[in-house]
DNA sequence: GACATCACG
DNA sequence: GACGTACGTGATGTCC
């Protein structure tokens, strides 16, 4: 190596060092250190590539210098100009964010410079050196295969995409942009970036922007000129846009003076020194990599001790048994500590909490239950009573031996609140918002309920008990014995100690060993983006949502009931008066022996239990021959509002709040819808107008608006993408009424001939195709012969030949893997599919439906992840989700900006996993109440 | 606790 | 040729 300064005939390697990790955290299971389970797959992979760079940099074209560039700090120079630069970056994996430091000292053993500086991206360097290289007359290779470097491009420097080992020279960046480096930011500023979010201008893309500026000659000429541009939408665009794209063009644009402390001269190749890099991956624990190093290097290979530092005889994880007499109760402040020791060792505790309800709004905090390992598992009782509930004195005196809650939960706060600190719960939803009650905020969590989910959805229910006995063939200590049922039933802080400790401890320790057996099963079901993006995310946000709840009028409720009642009081005089004899008009049994035995009308069918069938579409066919089917189906409607909604509603007006609290299950649905419950907000009538009245009760606080913003026919646009369906791509992408065009299209009626009845025969079949349409069932629908239905459905697929072959494909996709996916990965299983007979339909139709609803369900989980971001300047809250709905509260004076904000980030939600050809469009009301503004 | 019914997307 | 059917949910009331 020579000794003289950085210039001709020198060759700088820049590899981007954020590349490698992302790409080696990707690329390999998650793997954990033996000794003490830290996550260090990232780090292994990270080395190996480091490894393979320095072997193979032999030959003439070997660098003389080199560096591995590094991203600090979170927030740079470029967040001062735009607060939104790269806001809609999912968040750091978890067990990727204590490898990141790794990271650098891997490039440090290796002997490699390892460079960052704050306030700066790696780019920014990257630039700095990169053109320092070229004015001293040397050469540069970049290693990354980011877009945003290629703007360096030519005159001695190149990048190098080391995956693919191709070289990306300036012939190879005019094949990505179109353009040659020096127009490169200006065609980035015109197509902006959705990854980093990086506006740009609507509707440009990377072609368009090309033509543009290669027309123009640059982007100051084309914005200064954009008066001549001729199709009027783009002229207006980039008019109306222009300061947004010049913002974007400067967001991109690289820093080429970054201010270094160091040269290029201290870049200089060093030979690896055995002494530095053995040790390292020694500690590390990579047997395979240290040997082949040790080889290469002609060394030793080190000893490497991976004996798990707490139990060094401890046995294999499945060989402990469950064991109660384990389970420890924790009484004072040093027993706590010794646990909150451990727990910091190892970075990961197992948590449960013990409550007096299931409804977290109403619980008290009743104790805490936790477990770093099985065998040990601990509980801390905090308020229980000192006497049963069926004492005849019972009183309100503690139990003695307990800690004070005030003194655990302040020693557990900086635990449970630790970045560093992994909190593993058994649906963390409802312990998050009970330790939110007591003003503390748990992060980071995992949820061995949703990995369940992520993995299983459609094969089981994913609750404790459930998972505890597949999993770990392990049936947990029930709870029913403890609290009793019915009306002597009592609440957790009246069980005696002596029961409530081993039950408690158990449950922190199922959750742990369930999340020991699934963390690295995520990685070979493949479903680890799909947990760590679209479940484990959404738990604070669901959680957030829940806690604010919404306002519900009660006087507007209870005005309501008694409408109601008076209405069915006069509709039950006339229906026994029709019938002739008084008897319970909810009784559907009642009903079909009056209808059809003692009235003797036609059509009565007994179902399976022998009883007649008087749902509405019955009664709905029967009114024409009676009168008596009407007014049991106008009596129904107001029952059903009554009972459902107007009096169960205000049973649910939390009385702290004066809201009404739903919650939200993330892992019912096998779909991925959520479901909500206790109450559901999720089926408020809207249909007819006496329901739809009961929305009212849903009001904005003082001085606020709702708003509610809900996807246009996310189903079927998501259907044309799926099935490739030109005809309907194309109708969206004009603006068309979707089911006028189905209409027109399958009944050859012209668009301006249209008449409400073909739109809503078109309709219903669109409906049916999301559905896995049946001739029976579309005849069943729109009441019409089956042959005649069969016939539509011939038609449909003789105009729209993709849905038949999604149809198939879906299916024999399902036959083939038990499974079908959405288009984010999402899984859910189909273990019917391989029913016989009458039953195989139910489970077709189900493996045909699923992707569709699935896809939909996955957008807005993932718009509801990036909105508190987008919303967090406003004074806006996230309310309510409806499926393709999301409902928010904002202060008066703020809609609009919530409405471009929400919009945004619900209409990109698919963004970047995925690039839908249809676009998706969201509709937006306002008002006082939710009536008015769905 | 099963079943029928009906509210929603 | 017959099977019996639209997909996904949750809450309520009746009846056993």
């Amino acid at each position: 190596m020579s000794d003289s300064s950085f210039g001709k005939g020198c060759h700088l390697h820049l590899i981007d060092g954020s590349a490698f990790i992302f790409r080696a955290y990707h690329a390999l299971p998650p793997l954990t250190r033996k000794s003490d389970g830290l996550p260090i797959g990232a780090v292994s992979g990270f080395c190996n590539m480091l490894h393979r760079y320095v072997e193979g940099n032999t030959g003439p074209d070997a660098p003389t210098h080199v560096a591995v560039i590094f991203d600090k700090g979170s927030h740079t120079f470029r967040n001062d100009m735009y607060d939104q630069y790269k806001a809609n970056r999912d968040a750091m994996p978890e067990d990727l964010r204590p490898q990141i430091p790794l990271t650098r000292r891997a490039t440090e053993a290796f002997n490699i410079a390892c460079k960052e500086k704050e306030g700066y991206e790696a780019d920014d360097i990257i630039a700095t050196l990169a053109v320092q290289a070229r004015a001293a007359g040397g050469r540069c290779t970049i290693i990354s295969s980011d877009k945003d470097l290629m703007q360096l491009v030519g005159d001695g420097v190149e990048m190098l995409d080391a995956m693919k080992n191709k070289r990306i020279d300036r012939e190879g960046v005019f094949e990505k942009f179109g353009v040659y480096p020096d127009r490169v930011v200006d065609v980035q500023a015109l197509a902006g970036d959705s990854v980093d979010n990086v506006p740009g201008a609507p509707g440009i893309g990377i072609k368009t922007a090309a033509l543009l500026i290669n027309e123009y000659g640059d982007l100051e000429a084309l914005l200064e000129r954009a008066e001549e541009i001729k199709q009027p939408k783009r002229r207006q665009t980039l008019i109306d846009h222009a300061e947004q794209i010049r913002l974007s063009r400067r967001l991109v644009l690289l820093d080429e003076n970054t201010p270094l402390d160091f040269t290029l001269d201290d870049l200089e190749v060093r030979d690896p020194l055995p002494d530095q890099l053995m040790p390292f991956l020694a500690e590390m624990e990579f047997r395979t990599l240290t040997k082949r190093i040790a080889d290469h290097l002609d060394v030793e290979m080190p000893e490497i001790d991976d004996t798990p530092a707490s139990a060094p005889d401890a046995p294999e994880i499945e060989d402990v048994p469950f064991d109660k007499e384990g389970y420890e109760m924790v009484g004072d402040s040093a027993a706590l500590q010794s646990r909150i020791d451990r727990i910091y060792e190892l970075g990961y505790v197992a948590v449960d909490t013990e409550t007096t309800s299931l409804d977290e709004m109403r619980a008290d905090l009743v104790g805490i239950s936790l477990c770093v390992e099985p065998g040990s598992a601990c509980y801390i009782p905090l308020t229980h009573k000192a006497h049963r509930g069926d004492d005849l004195f019972g009183s309100d005196d503690l139990a003695e031996g307990q800690m004070a809650l005030e003194e655990a939960l302040s020693m557990l706060k900086p635990v449970l609140e630790d970045p560093s600190i992994l909190k593993i719960g058994q649906n963390m939803k409802y312990d998050a918002k009970i330790f939110a009650q007591a003003g503390i905020d748990v992060a980071p969590i995992d949820d061995t309920m949703l990995m369940s989910y992520a993995m299983h959805a459609g094969l089981h229910g994913h609750g404790m008990d459930a998972l505890a006995e597949r999993y770990l063939g392990h049936t947990p200590i029930p709870i029913k014995p403890l609290l009793g049922s019915g009306k002597s039933a009592i609440t957790f802080d009246k069980v005696p100690l002596e029961d409530a400790v081993p039950y408690a401890a158990e449950d922190a320790e199922i959750t742990l060993r369930l999340w020991q057996q699934f963390k690295p099963s995520l990685h070979r079901a493949q479903v680890t983006r799909v947990y760590e993006t679209m479940e484990r995310p959404l738990v604070p946000v669901l959680a957030a949502m829940e806690r604010t709840g919404i306002e519900v009028d009660r006087d507007t409720l209870s005005r309501m009931s008694n409408a109601f009642s008076q209405k069915m009081a006069g509709l039950e005089d006339e229906i026994y008066g029709v019938a002739g004899r008084k008897f319970n008009v909810g009784s559907p049994k009642q009903l079909g022996e009056i209808l059809f035995d003692e009235m003797a009308l036609e059509g009565g069918k007994k179902g399976k239990t022998g009883a007649y069938a008087t749902g509405a579409d019955v009664l709905e066919d029967l009114a024409t021959e009676h009168e008596l089917p009407r007014l049991i189906l106008d009596w129904r409607q107001l029952s059903k509002l009554k009972s459902t909604y107007t009096d169960a509603l205000q049973d649910h007006i939390n009385p702290d709040t004066g809201r009404v609290h739903t919650s939200y299950s993330i892992a019912g649905a096998s779909t991925g819808r959520l479901a909500s419950t206790d109450p559901n907000l999720q089926n408020i009538p809207i249909r007819t107008e006496e329901g739809r009245r009961i929305r009212e009760a849903f009001v904005a606080g003082e001085g606020k608006t709702l708003v509610a913003l809900d996807y246009s026919q996310i189903e079927l646009r998501i259907l044309a993408h799926i099935a490739d369906i030109p005809a309907l791509k194309q109708a969206f992408a004009d603006g068309q009424d979707i089911h006028a065009m189905t209409a027109s299209e399958m009944f050859d009626v012209p668009m301006d001939e249209m008449t409400p009845d073909v739109r809503r025969r078109a309709k219903a079949i669109n409906f049916g195709v999301i559905y896995g349409i049946s001739g029976f069932g579309l005849a069943r629908n729109l009441r019409i012969p089956r042959s005649e239905a069969q016939g539509f459905i011939d038609r449909y697929f003789e105009r729209f030949p993709g849905i038949r072959t999604y149809m198939d494909d879906t299916k024999a996709f399902a036959k083939e893997n038990g499974y079908v996916e959405t288009l984010f990965g999402r899984r859910i299983h189909t273990p019917n599919i391989t029913d016989k007979g009458p039953r195989a339909g139910f489970a077709q139709r189900a493996a045909i439906n699923a992707p569709i609803q699935g896809t939909a369900a996955d957008v807005i989980r993932r718009a509801m992840i990036r909105m508190p971001a987008a919303i967090r300047d406003l004074p806006a809250k996230m309310l309510l989700q409806v499926h393709d709905e999301l409902l928010f509260e904002v202060e008066q004076g703020a809609e609009d900006d919530l409405i471009t904000a929400a919009r945004d980030v619900m209409e990109n939600a698919a963004d970047p996993v995925v690039k839908l050809d249809v676009k998706l469009t969201v509709d937006a009301g306002q008002g006082a109440n939710w009536a008015v503004a769905h």
